[in-house]
DNA sequence: TCTGGGGTCCTAGGACCC
DNA sequence: TCTGGGGTCCTAGGACCC
């Protein structure tokens, strides 16, 4: 059977999210910024026109950003998931097929639809707008690339108002000459580079490739990229969302960390936040990586990891900081400074699954009651329980200096009207 | 001085076995 | 002392996504 998709994308969304509560911020040049304020992860119209590119740091912005007048945000997490949660939602009014396919964006399965799927975009678009105040486009095509292909024209061109339509499209061959390799989904800069070199520059030169013939070089990857611009359905939509294969918490410090202690306490207060993610999935873990590094951009760098497998899968926090801890014993060096820290957790599996050892001397119901308890605390207060190992001081928390409000989820943030 | 975070999949190469 | 090949499993690193 044949597919339509239509991609649901929002436009610049962290920016957007933050104007739904600042109005002010209409028709100004915005950025949020990243953790500890460092680089730029969502730029307004304005910014973009200026030339400002996406993931560029901070600091060397710094010029533009006084002479236009740039408002410049931190990050607020908890503002966009909650924004994102009702944008799903109301794009679940329109059809159950729908896969949430990141924070701002979502396929829809629209085949079978009979009437104008422009018009039909247009009504999607609509709806969000009023209901959430955040601006989507939309693109449609026979497969997901197709439909991300006319998702960035959407965006861009005047004429489109946000949604296009390229399935049995006549002008079908002049929008992918429109989009250059970089912009497909699924080409990067390294691929992308590669393809300017045989002087393929275009979706459409990408398009006109016998994709067999190049898969050894390449790859399958790519070669399903080729398929998918030629219109050959290889990605599906994807409802149920596959289990996941890992967990991870890492941050940039805040400042650099020298002490060993410190380091253990963002180690051991990582761990907390993974075991957190753990058990809110219901799963348990048998492999816990812990990592190390110094600034990239410094010289002298040093990267490095310790892996500890567990005997009997786990969720118990205090089981898996106690690996962490041990193995920052293992991975520490005097006189470095370390700028980051990360913990992954791998071979996950579901609860009910785990096999116990014969020799496990660990009081397993006991673990589950205490993690349980302490999870429901830290759900209903604002006031998190911490492990003495986390430390009080905490000089390596990330920087936030510019945070907007907790608009929709926290009483106390609520946006007021004079 | 200041440079994000959380994921997935694929591939090449090594270890090991028969 | 000489000398094979095929299969599987695991891991590290690369590339990509938002």
């Amino acid at each position: 059977m044949n597919r339509i998709f239509a991609l649901a994308d929002c436009n610049n969304f962290y920016v957007s999210c933050e104007r739904v509560f600042n109005p002010r911020l209409e028709k100004k040049p915005v950025v949020v910024l990243s953790n500890n304020d460092g680089i730029v992860v969502s730029r307004s119209n304005e910014v973009k026109s200026l030339g400002i590119k996406m993931g560029v740091p901070i600091f060397e912005i710094e010029d533009l950003i006084k002479k236009h007048n740039i408002q410049v945000l931190s990050s607020n997490y908890t503002l966009y998931a909650d924004m994102s949660n009702r944008i799903m939602e109301t794009l679940s009014m329109f059809t159950p097929d729908i896969e949430v396919y990141s924070i701002d964006e979502a396929f829809l399965d629209l085949a079978g639809f009979k009437k104008s799927l422009t018009e039909y975009g247009q009504e999607v678009r609509k709806t969000v707008k009023q209901w959430t105040g955040v601006p989507v486009s939309i693109g449609i095509g026979k497969t997901k690339t197709l439909a991300k292909i006319a998702n960035y024209i959407a965006k861009r061109s005047e004429k489109a108002n946000g949604v296009l339509d390229l399935t049995d499209s006549p002008y079908m061959d002049k929008a992918l000459a429109q989009v250059p390799v970089e912009k497909i989904w699924g080409i990067g800069r390294r691929t992308a580079a590669k393809l300017n070199k045989m002087q393929i520059t275009t979706a459409f030169d990408l398009s006109k490739i016998d994709a067999e013939k190049i898969r050894d070089k390449f790859g399958i990857v790519f070669a399903r990229v080729v398929c998918e611009l030629q219109g050959i359905c290889c990605y599906d939509l994807e409802q149920n969302p596959p289990a996941k294969k890992s967990i991870s918490v890492s941050r940039m410090f805040g400042e650099p960390i020298e002490s060993k202690e410190k380091l253990i306490e963002a180690a051991a207060s990582y761990t907390s936040r993974a075991g957190e993610k753990l058990r809110e999935g219901g799963l348990s873990t048998g492999l816990l990586t812990v990592y190390v590094a110094t600034s990239q951009f410094k010289q002298d760098t040093y990267f490095n990891s310790h892996t500890v497998k567990f005997e009997v899968y786990t969720n118990d926090t205090t089981e898996l900081i106690r690996a962490a801890v041990g193995s920052i014993e293992k991975l520490y060096r005097q006189n470095c400074q370390f700028k980051r820290c990360g913990i992954i957790l791998n071979e996950l599996a579901a609860q009910q699954q785990i096999q116990n050892s014969l020799f496990d001397t660990a009081d397993r119901q006991k673990s589950k009651r205490l993690m349980e308890t302490i999870d429901k605390i830290n759900n209903k207060t604002g006031m998190p329980l911490r492990w003495a190992v986390e430390g009080i001081t905490q000089p390596w928390q990330v920087k936030f200096k510019k945070l907007s409000k907790r608009y929709t989820t926290c009483w106390r943030e609520l946006p007021e009207v004079a």
